[in-house]
DNA sequence: CAGACTTTACCGTCCGAACAGACGGGTATT
DNA sequence: AATACCCGTCTGTTCGGACGGTAAAGTCTG
């Protein structure tokens, strides 16, 4: 494993288990099996070794995504799909970009522009993706994240039934033109 | 204006203008116009001003939630409105409360327990509140809670236009068992 | 040898916290 | 009423330690 990868495994598993205010470069070399140095060498700063861990995490993620949206045959709103079904439980990929923009906004919230980028990104194609009407997009997309960011602050986290029903809940809803129309409309 | 206030809000205003890093014992007695000293007065430990940010902000929401709901004539799910309505534009509580608990999450996780326990009784007053079904209810919680998040991070936040559209299905959708059921029903 | 990588040693700054004591509005005692 | 006293509030200073970052020397490999 390359050091520069295992500094970046090393950094989420600190703030992972130690919180974002023991993320010092110290504790992260150490854990790495490298010197202060030697982490230096590889992460000029603080603030570039969160803008490595924000860069590989939203990498991952993004790349799993476009997989999941692939693997899904649907007339409409794959992508809208796959981001549901990706929070139907934490995975590690979803965690880790959770605590690393929770590290990047604790130092320094212009770190996140990049990571704003690709959310906004995200939500173009969930919009202007596959038939989609945009209120169900933008719903898929506040579900998704909501979940995803209630489990990073364990704000009372719905537990896996209760996840799977929600989620279905909106799956349908946003593949169901007619249902959601309905719901709108009524609105008037 | 008590020292003790004034401090809590010199607390607030140098998260949001310089970040969670700024947070500093120094910084938040020089604006709180007190020195340092007395600010360790009024607050033994920085853990304790995170504390004290936490119990005063979560009350205040808690509060206004109250009344919101109380000032709305629903047959049913009143509270869950309310949440959802809570977000319809960012206020100084809602915007307060994310910058606290995310200064809470960067110093130390276990700050954020009594808020957990808070989003609990929320979320349980939520489900057996006013016969409101439980996907429905979580769903306004998840909902009511991306909205914000989003808000905090800045994460491709949507328009005002697109907001009052996302809100109102999802209201719509809650108060309207008919229109719920069907959409869980035909996922079986 | 050259260049990529790593180490050791060190510096200036800032942070959280502790501390001794000043100020001043009560309150009790005389 | 005058004195003495107490206690909540607040000040200014000090301190040990940790932090981010630098510089230079050393090592390994092709």
């Amino acid at each position: 494993m390359l050091t520069r990868d295992r500094i970046l495994q090393a950094a989420t598993d600190v703030i992972k288990q130690e919180g974002v205010s023991s993320l010092t470069l110290d504790k992260v070399a150490a854990r790495a099996g490298v010197s202060k140095g030697g982490f230096l060498y590889h992460f000029g700063s603080k603030d570039a070794l969160i803008v490595g861990l924000l860069n590989q995490v939203m990498g991952v993620l993004d790349h799993e995504l476009n997989v999941l949206a692939d693997g899904i045959e649907a007339s409409q709103g794959a992508f809208a799909l796959a981001y549901l079904d990706y929070v139907r439980e934490p995975t590690k990929a979803a965690t880790d970009t959770a605590v690393s923009i929770l590290a990047a906004a604790a130092v320094d919230d212009d770190l996140l522009d990049s990571t704003r980028a690709t959310f906004r990104r995200w939500q173009d194609r969930l919009c202007h993706d596959d038939g989609l009407d945009e209120v169900g997009a933008l719903l898929a997309r506040i579900v998704g994240d909501g979940l995803w960011l209630i489990d990073l602050f364990g704000l009372a986290p719905p537990t896996a039934d209760e996840r799977r029903k929600v989620l279905d809940l909106v799956s349908n809803l946003i593949t169901d033109h007619g249902a959601a129309r309905d719901l709108v409309d009524s609105a008037e």
